[in-house]
DNA sequence: ACAATATATGTCGCCCAACGACATATGCGC
DNA sequence: GCGCATATGTCGTTGGGCGACATATATTGT
């Protein structure tokens, strides 16, 4: 999984979101880095309920339109949560094999009992 | 940058190695998760050793055939590191929106550190 | 009144990293 | 000899992300 598409569950980890939120969330969570096209967005959304990861919570009209709200599923859930562990040991032996040790940069990576 | 370019730079990041070792690293960093097609590899490396974040090390003859090592620029180095600080951030923020959902309804979600 | 911006959803074609399959060659153990 | 590990490489396909475009309303500014 790539991390516009992590970023995006990540966006709706905490709360059902639309579309467009969806996109001000990731910008947010991201500190103005990421900026997600709608390109990508929608065709993720497609995606992601196709593969069941996430489901649509509720569709209001406002003003007219359509509003879809989009809710991470269960498995979504289990999903984003093995990824964040998954990339988070990734980043964190990147860091170590770097010689970053607990010099307080990212986080405290304290060296565990795994040393290998 | 994607995983799969990101495990090769770590697998560079302590010591030179060449393709071969490489995969195997990837391997062993990966706890036996992901295996790195040559296909990936290769590519990979010509992309790397254009964009400067990784260069040749040394070319050794070892039984009639050429072995080219790699090892991560100084660019490189400071790439990955830049790499798996921002990905560390972004699956701490994933780890941290799973485990307060639900508790603080829509409206000032506090930054707790209770996660990890 | 008009223009620009924010909100909001969507489509389409291109690009590139990753992938799978294939090709090639040597050394080693069985 | 055969299969496997070691070792490097090519090639066509796929799929996710990107950029550009299309559309529509509400709000804010001049």
């Amino acid at each position: 999984m790539q991390e516009p598409t992590l970023l995006l569950l990540t966006a709706l980890a905490d709360q059902p979101r639309h579309g467009y939120a969806i996109t001000q969330e990731i910008r947010k969570i991201s500190d103005g880095q990421v900026t997600m096209r709608t390109g990508t967005l929608y065709g993720a959304l497609e995606r992601l309920l196709k593969q069941g990861l996430i489901e649509v919570h509720r569709e209001e009209v406002v003003d007219g339109r359509l509003r879809r709200l989009y809710a991470l599923s269960d498995e979504g859930r289990e999903r984003l949560a093995g990824e964040a562990e998954r990339l988070a040991a990734t980043a964190r032996e990147a860091s170590r094999r770097l010689g970053v040790f607990g010099s307080g940069a990212a986080g405290s990576p304290r060296p565990s009992a795994a040393t290998s």
